[in-house]
DNA sequence: CCGTCTTCTGCACACGTGTGCATTCACATC
DNA sequence: GATGTGAATGCACACGTGTGCAGAAGACGG
């Protein structure tokens, strides 16, 4: 049925170990014979069976890639940029989604041990003990984007955005802008990405000299429904806000959605911060001012460290360290000066 | 370093088939060795490998999936239900994006069949010749979703939406609203989901005896600048549209931000229809009108086919044949009734 | 003509797992 | 006690590929 190096051989009248040779190129083959079995191999339809040659060869040139949903477009962006780089070193890409549910989680771990990836890729998940275990016992590099993680392993690096002056930035700029009442909507609980970007708004506040007020910090969900939510609360309050940074921007368009239901015009009566610059943020009315990482790096310089990490890569392991990246402001329509009435127009930047 | 079922013979004192057949529940086995051998292997923190059991077995218990982007909002989800239908399984996922260069899409095709998947689903492709002969080549059924491919191979169906009653039905919905003058902003060039579409456009207006008129008839990319294009092409007529159908949501998002940026009240002064549903659809200002494809549905319906093809599922493989799925209307603020000036608030559906 | 070196090829084993068949052992039955 | 029966286990091979080592054949110098 499937034609095997076996096969060719009988064919060409050599044994299988010469034909092996003569596919791979090596040397010790005769100039002519090795052109022969190449352009039989072709005639046949000979395609090397990976799971044997991974067998022996002890590498599987395939990495593992653990995210929670796809649907998220920023862990999208992410993925698609390993694949364009794990398919230009010659690698290709497993894919696990977890849902963020630990059970799943760990199964996709058991399940790329067993395949046998050379190294692993996760992201933006918030790394369980239990979980952080299985990963150690993989044997292979790992490394976490954006991930949160109580202790390194031996072999687990991490690059992440700099959540906290990503958090400065934002709020910043608002304050910058002449709001005095900023507040923040969180992402989902427990997250230590959001824990870092509200100590950076904290920061920002207290640099110029603004107090901390508990109750301008409202609780959300990362996802649009939680912005909603986030809105009306802060709406209900004695002093509502005049700006907002939002732990992402997903919850910056729930927010972008609910005040449009409600009557109130953006920027001119509030003004939102987004973070992570997806896609849709500059599609959204009006486009929205947000923190850009810098996703597409952040990919495929996760793929750079694993193939440093396995040898692979010709630069010398020892650079492998773990790396932060900043994002940057990205102005857009749906922040404004205080108290700022006129009406916009043309003026999309970005 | 690793641990084989060979180390833990040895340990056990048995062979490695006793342990083998332990491992796999065979009754064969001598119940206390069985769950003696079970226990030790878990201690040893044994993790079978999958290639070489597949490597006798003659399955991977592996799905390849090919698509052409991920930042694609429909194929991202897509592909989110293909890999949680697989897991339910058993089944993994192996991902591989094109860019929608043929060059790449072999390559892509050469590497599963490589890896040994038991069975491939393309998504949105348009199927080259050239291409179509690797997937025949693969000797693994393959599943098209959304894709136009010339002839049908032994192994190889396909499942996609109806795309010509999609846009029959985006297109009646703007007639019965009163609109008289409907364009059509179409796909990437020579795409047949873009001509069924089309077709169904027609359909609708020879229904309503209106006559065809080819300059209705603009040029887009499937991607938001397209529908910027578009929009200026189509205001710059001597008769404007009151009501345009756009060949995907990307597109219509392009022509709502062009329309936004010109001044032009969408849906007072021009209605707009997407297609696809992708969930940014509903976040957009005003909230778009569009035709929903059942994405998840498909990606579901896709792994279950592959499955019944590959003999895994309990039923017949013989009732395998194409599907053509149905999308419906789903109406939001994005179309308006021709001439209608009345504000819109609250008015949002779904 | 013999010894040595080069060039090429095949044998045999390895990787980790599953399984048909033979073997061993205990026990029951005649 | 011989024989049959059943359970439990080991041997050996298979899957498809890569590679160290030995061996064959030819070239070449002495």
């Amino acid at each position: 049925m499937r034609v095997s190096i076996k096969d060719i051989a009988k064919v060409a009248g050599v044994s299988h170990s010469t034909v092996s040779r003569a596919l791979s190129g090596s040397p010790l083959v005769n100039a002519e014979t090795k052109s022969r079995i190449q352009s039989l191999a072709r005639e046949m339809g000979y395609s090397p069976d990976a799971q044997a040659r991974s067998l022996v060869m002890g590498r599987t040139l395939t990495l593992g890639v653990v995210v929670t949903r796809l649907t998220d477009p920023f862990i999208a962006e992410i993925v698609q940029a390993i694949e364009d780089t794990a398919h230009e070193y010659g690698y290709s890409v497993v894919l696990a989604s977890s849902s963020a549910e630990s059970e799943r989680e760990i199964a996709a771990v058991e399940m790329l041990h067993s395949k046998r990836v050379d190294g692993v890729i996760v992201t933006s998940s918030r790394v369980g003990a239990l979980y952080q275990q299985y990963l150690d016992r993989l044997g292979v590099p790992v490394v976490l984007i954006n991930s949160h993680r109580e202790e390194q392993g031996p072999y687990t690096f991490s690059i992440t955005v700099d959540n906290r002056h990503g958090g400065y930035l934002a709020t910043r700029h608002l304050l910058d802008l002449g709001h005095d009442c900023v507040a923040y909507v969180t992402g989902p609980a427990n997250h230590s990405d959001d824990l870092e970007r509200m100590k950076g708004y904290c920061q920002a506040l207290t640099e110029v000299g603004i107090e901390f007020q508990p109750e301008l910090v409202v609780p959300g969900t990362g996802r649009v429904e939680g912005g909603e939510i986030a809105f009306s609360r802060l709406m209900d309050l004695k002093h509502p806000p005049t700006g907002v940074f939002c732990y992402n921007d997903m919850t910056a368009i729930g927010l972008l959605r609910a005040a449009r239901v409600s009557g109130l015009s953006i920027p001119e009566e509030l003004s939102i911060v987004g973070f992570d610059d997806i896609p849709f943020a500059s599609y959204v009315n009006p486009p929205l001012t947000t923190i850009a990482q810098p996703i597409s790096q952040m990919g495929w310089q996760a793929v750079k460290m694993v193939l440093a990490l396995i040898g692979e890569s010709s630069e010398e392991t020892r650079w492998v360290s773990n790396v932060i990246v900043q994002g940057r402001l990205i102005v857009r329509g749906s922040s404004g000066a205080r108290g700022d009435k006129k009406i916009l127009s043309g003026g999309i930047s970005s």
